[in-house]
RNA sequence: GCGAUCGUAGCUCAGUUGGUUAGAGCGCCGGUUUGUGGUACCGGAGGUCGCGGGUUCAAGACCCGUCGAUCGCCCCA
């Protein structure tokens, strides 16, 4: 017989269990119950979407588009491609499935999300997110809610110590362009000295040199123009209108100048949780305003904000959650008494008890294998001289006083 | 795409300047223990040391290649 060479799992794929998976569900679970407080709408959206919904609306140069989708043709060679974000596709829909008859629309969804990168820490090929969009409104006041529910997850999930709300504006179209123009220049002037990839990023992206990591870059940031510099009196008063909110709904935030987002689609507020304790992937949580995505796609002019944030590196933050206190452990360690073992943890669970029975494996080390399981009560079955009775051990709470009645004396 | 570090049992790891038959804990299997609990006891199975080549009397250890993982760059959640 040929050894079987079992295939290995792709690259940049987790398994995800235990302490991780509990932590993991702890972040979508906590989620699910804060987007309910601010009345953001469950939607489920497809994994896959055409192409293009992507090429077009995330910008044909970004990374993103230009080398880190997993795309593919399907039978009927049409180009599909596993979603990379979520917005993109909520925008689509938006428009497909006649979503404006709701706008001003709040919805929240979270899910499995594709890029082709190289793995590293809280980075991954498949990875999860939480996402949260507005979409049809837009006034600053979206803008603060949306944040507001993103400083009360964060701190429900416990990880707000050390992370910090920082934020932009990038201004409207008109203050985005004029101040980019100016950054080529400012930035062209001092080529050759730059980081090869700011080089680079200057034909690409040269808003984004403004983050960049090198000391040699970072000699020209300092001097370079800032976005205030470009801002329309219209521009002004809608950052203003957002920090003013945030502060009379008490979310700390701080300025930044140099954050940008990399995605073609942002404009005005630009914003993202960031912490130190996460090595090079500092963003938990990013998003901003993108007010001209919709009308990319074809869409009517739709003004809409949205972020998105990391379950994989909010659950690190999270750190290990222990697996669920049991109410209850069934232990069978002569099977003749099995039937009525399967009746009481049945009886339990249907009580809406946690209970595991054990009854596999050598009778004689069952025993010793349940002990091990942490659970407010121990039911066994031990022969005495009235012939085989049920017994209750416990760690003498109230737990264990509800079980003992309802299973020994059927109350 | 680029760089650094690391690959020893199912898992976490030890293994000295290269030197007999490669170890531990946990887990698994068998036996003992019939226990009002969170490490009881004894025994056993399980490894072509990631893979391929090289150096050497001798390689888990050194060299080259390759695959994989981790962390970082780029980019991003």
């Amino acid at each position: 017989m040929s050894k079987i060479e079992t295939p290995r799992p792709v690259r940049g794929t987790q398994d995800i269990f235990g302490a991780d998976a509990e932590a993991f569900a702890f972040v979508v679970e906590t989620f699910e119950r804060v987007r309910k407080l601010y009345r953001f709408r469950r939607i489920e959206m497809p994994v896959f979407e055409k192409t293009e919904v992507f090429a077009r609306s995330l910008g044909e140069t970004t990374d993103v588009v230009a080398k880190e989708m997993y795309s593919f043709l399907d039978r009927g060679d049409e180009s599909l491609t596993l979603r990379p974000e979520f917005t993109a596709g909520i925008a689509r829909a938006f428009i497909t499935d006649g979503w404006q008859q709701l706008a001003p629309l709040k919805v929240a969804t979270h899910g499995p999300l594709f890029r082709y990168e190289r793995p590293q820490k809280g980075r991954y090929r498949q990875f999860h997110q939480l996402d949260a969009e507005v979409i049809g409104a837009g006034e600053p006041q979206a803008d603060v809610e949306l944040l507001a529910m993103a400083d009360q997850l964060l701190k429900e999930l416990g990880v707000s110590d050390g992370v910090t709300l920082q934020l932009n504006t990038l201004g409207d179209g008109d203050s985005r362009d004029a101040w980019r123009a100016a950054l080529v220049e400012h930035f062209a002037g001092v080529r050759g000295v730059l980081s090869e990839d700011s080089q680079e990023r200057l034909e690409k992206n040269p808003l984004r040199i403004l983050d960049s990591k090198d000391a040699r870059d970072k000699v020209h940031v300092g001097t370079a123009p800032m976005i205030d510099q470009f801002l329309s009196s219209e521009a002004q008063d809608f950052f203003g209108a957002v920090t003013s909110g945030l502060d009379a709904a008490g979310v700390a935030w701080t300025r930044n100048q140099a954050l940008v987002r990399g995605l073609d689609y942002y404009r005005h507020t630009a914003f993202e949780f960031v912490t130190d304790r996460l090595g090079a992937q500092g963003t938990v949580l990013g998003g901003g305003r993108y007010d001209g995505l919709i009308e990319s796609l074809g869409g009517a002019p739709t003004p809409a904000v949205g972020w998105a944030a990391g379950i994989e590196r909010l659950a690190m933050l999270v750190g290990d959650r222990p697996e669920a206190l049991l109410d209850a452990v069934v232990v069978v360690e002569d099977d003749a008494s099995l039937a009525r073992a399967i009746a009481v943890t049945q009886k339990l669970r249907l009580a809406g008890w946690k209970a595991e029975l054990f009854a596999s494996g050598a009778p004689r080390k069952r025993f010793d294998k349940a002990k091990k399981v942490a659970s407010h009560t121990l039911v066994t079955f031990p022969a005495t001289e009235h012939g085989v009775t049920m017994r209750v051990m416990g760690d003498g709470g109230g737990t264990h006083t509800a079980i003992e009645n309802a299973v020994l004396f059927d109350k």
